[in-house]
This record gives C-alpha cells, sequence and structure tokens, in this order.
DNA sequence: ACCATTGATTACCTTTAGGAAAGTGACTTT
DNA sequence: AAAGTCACTTTCCTAAAGGTAATCAATGGT
C-alpha cells in the first residue's frame, strides 16, 4: 500500500521542509532565546533592562544567549556613550522572520492552556 | 523616561502573552517533538515508520516523546489488531494549533538557511 | 579612598536530554 | 524448535543546559 505518506517521503519536498525546520529548531529552542526575543519585538533594550523583564534568568545565562543570537544575526549589540557604561540590544531586519512563529507559539499556548486546564 | 516597552510591563497583557509563550516552549522544546508531529500531520503512522522517518531518533527516545505527547493530549495511541501487533500514532484535533507553528518555523528555518550560507 | 552601577565573566555544581546497546514479551512464520 | 517482527523497556553513560554565587573592570559620585 502506498500512502500519500510514502508517497512524499523521498521527495526534495520533503527535505525542504525537514531541513530547514531541524535548522530553526537547533537555533531556537531551549528555555530562554524565544523570551528574550519577544521582550526586543517592543524596541531595544538595555542588558540591565532585558534582565529584569525576562523574569528568573541569570546574567551569566542572557549574557550566553545574547552572544548566541548575535552570531546568528538576529540581535544586534550597541555599547552606548553613557555615565556607567550602558550596552543595547535590538532585533535586525532578519529576527522580522521570528515575528509569525511568536505569534504562532502564544496562539497555541492559548489554546493549550484552556484545554489542560479543563475546557 | 517612559518607553512603550515600560508602558506595557505590568499589563494584563504582557501575561497573557508571556504565560502562553512559556508554556508553549515547555512543551515543544527539545529535539524532537517537532519533528516527531511534523511526520504525523500527513496522516496516522505506526510506531516503526515514524522511526524510520525521523532519521536518528532512538525507539527508547522515541516511545518517551510520544508518552509525552500523548499526555498533552496532542497524540493518539492505537493498537491495532495486526499479526505482530502494531501501534498508531496520530494527531488529535487539538495538535491543529500546532500547523501554524510548523509553518512559521520552516518559513524561518529556509530565510536563515539562506542568509547564514552566504545570501 | 570608598561605594554604587552596569555588563558581564568565572568557577562550581546539579539536572536534564539524549545516545548506544541489549533485552523483553507477545506473536508469527519456517 | 528456531528465528523473525514489532513495540517497547532497561541500563549505562556523556554532554549540554542551566542555576548560584562570587568576582571583575570601567566609570562616576561623595
Amino acid at each position: 500500500m502506498k500512502t500519500s505518506a510514502a508517497a512524499c517521503s523521498n521527495t526534495a519536498f520533503w527535505q525542504e521542509r525537514t531541513l530547514p525546520l531541524r535548522d530553526a529548531i537547533e537555533l531556537l529552542s531551549g528555555k530562554w532565546k524565544i523570551c528574550i526575543i519577544q521582550n526586543l519585538t517592543i524596541g531595544a533594550l538595555r542588558f540591565k533592562d532585558l534582565h529584569e523583564r525576562v523574569r528568573g534568568i541569570s546574567p551569566k545565562v542572557l549574557s550566553k544567549e545574547l552572544q548566541d543570537l548575535e552570531q546568528n544575526q538576529l540581535v544586534t549589540r550597541t555599547v552606548n556613550d553613557t555615565r556607567p557604561v550602558t550596552v543595547s540590544y535590538a532585533l535586525t531586519e532578519h529576527a522580522d522572520a521570528i515575528q509569525p512563529v511568536l505569534d504562532a507559539l502564544i496562539e497555541f499556548g492559548s489554546k493549550h492552556r484552556k484545554m489542560i486546564t479543563g475546557k
């Protein structure tokens, strides 16, 4: 029997979806990255403000996650010329492509929460 | 200075987005769950077929992830009345809400891949 | 000189994810 | 009786994620 599943299992189409999906998962999965990005969607934030908004994260982890996002060109780092030096983080244009992921996750999370906590 | 960020930091609105987002991340993050769900979007699959399609996963991990998805009512488990017993896994209606997440991730992953491998 | 602020970094530790390999049990085929 | 199939399960292990706490360097204020 040849199901539609079997029919597309060897196609380029499948790879064209699977590989990018794995890339995205590898880049975004973990406890913090998506939360950090969400907090930056409203505009640039300094390290300290981000640290306060992303509840529960430690400075060590925040620093590491930001470096990771910067390397992947999703976030820019700008040192400001202020009295105690401050550093601003902002999303790049490239990060706009994450907005739909965020929206979809929030939508799903809401539905899921309603379903689990008794419909 | 009161930025738009500061303006909404204490609102119910922010929580209404942050809590579901954290739920979704907790449920879906990890190396395999989203891949498994993607493979089930085309229809029910038996354990063995799923194991072959989700390249690289071990039976132990596949089994664990499926139990987890079942508990969260995203997947159903059906024992079939076949010669060697087979078990089919299928997405629930509730899992439809994940489709937009999948699409968004694939779209983002494609763009990201193009950008990283030299625009 | 001393303290405060900001943005980290370091050392240390615990927890969790996940991989490899083998085994189990129900059943069928040879 | 032996071997194979399917769906797991178990054991053992490593690597990565992530938490706590302390420290550092630059700067400015008192």
